[in-house]
DNA sequence: ACCAACATGTAAGAAGTTACATGATTTA
DNA sequence: TAAATCATGTAACTTCTTACATGTTGGT
């Protein structure tokens, strides 16, 4: 699948950047649909660029820091675009929480809506934090870069949030009736 | 994590069974939230009964094909109920319908739809498959059982999938003016 | 001077997928 | 008698996490 190194050469199609940019980028950006820690981005770097998909130069920053900057290649766009457009089956995401849920009536009914109630706590927050975020997305009217995806993905993100969280409280009403 | 585990755990809880019954009970009643191969369940069962958590017998099937049924230890329901209470952090699914829109303004726009629309097909016909399931849940009054929260689970399921469809829905109609 | 952020890596192990490998039983 | 389902495993590999390991730079 390698759906890290498209997540990666997506990023570079941008703009260049270095291993610890990238980690921010995922952070910052990809969170709300993929994530890669840094020991899993630096040691991909080094396969693409082996693999001919990207190249990086030797940036100093201040004295002696040095910072590999990566640039995708011809190959790698070329790769990276045949895999945009891939079409793949739809997979249903694990969830923990749900598997405990699953197997709750070996919880009391008091543990049982704690269970739940700690849940819905913790994704009303997420979604608080969400929604301001989307403030920032006021006039968006360029459909064609990707700020835009950006708004997408986010509006995408609180839908999926709310509909977490009216889950949960239908959860609650049904086991308190 | 282990989540393998109390999901093993979980369903022994209810009954023995073997391997092969466990891993069906994956594919029928787990699959909107957990999924494991038969690959990953036997040796899990191999390494939960060197931890004792779990024992097995070995009963036959007609003459000579052997079948181990597996029964969980007092051990293990312990560590199943410390697990179950447990209150762990929620984590974003990773998603890669999202990544590939993300990166989607390197298509042109006519790509960029079928793309969209592709997905919204397929969460269409997932979305009519799990309300033909709901039809089996008319009369639900038992709340302490396992089949209520095979109702929850199947609740939240088309949820999340009416959710996933609206959202396509929105960026496609954004998309087209 | 201290701390947060910048910057890059490796090692060990857990989790998960795909393929290899085999054979019995039931149903059409 | 052929195909689907039952039944159990291993091997090689990819993916991901946690921990180890080190050092610089910029701001207060």
């Amino acid at each position: 699948m390698r759906n890290l190194k498209y997540a990666i050469l997506g990023l570079l199609l941008e703009k260049n950047m270095s291993g610890y940019e990238i980690k921010t980028e995922f952070e910052k950006s990809l969170t709300e649909f993929w994530y890669a820690k840094h020991s899993q981005i630096y040691p991909e770097l080094k396969k693409l660029t082996e693999e001919g998909m990207t190249e990086f130069i030797t940036e100093i920053t201040g004295n002696v820091l040095e910072k590999k900057v990566y640039s995708i290649t011809e190959k790698g766009k070329e790769d990276f675009m045949n895999w945009i457009i891939m079409d793949e089956d739809i997979s249903t995401p694990k969830d923990v929480f749900r598997l405990r849920l699953f197997f709750s009536h070996n919880l009391d009914l008091e543990n049982r809506l704690e269970l739940i109630e700690n849940q819905l706590k913790k994704h009303e927050k997420k979604l608080n934090k969400l929604k301001k975020e989307q403030e920032k997305f006021k006039n968006i009217t360029e459909k064609n870069n990707i700020i835009f995806a950006d708004y997408l993905i986010l509006m995408g993100a609180v839908m999926r949030e709310e509909t977490y969280c009216s889950w949960l409280k239908k959860c609650i009403e049904l086991y308190k009736h």
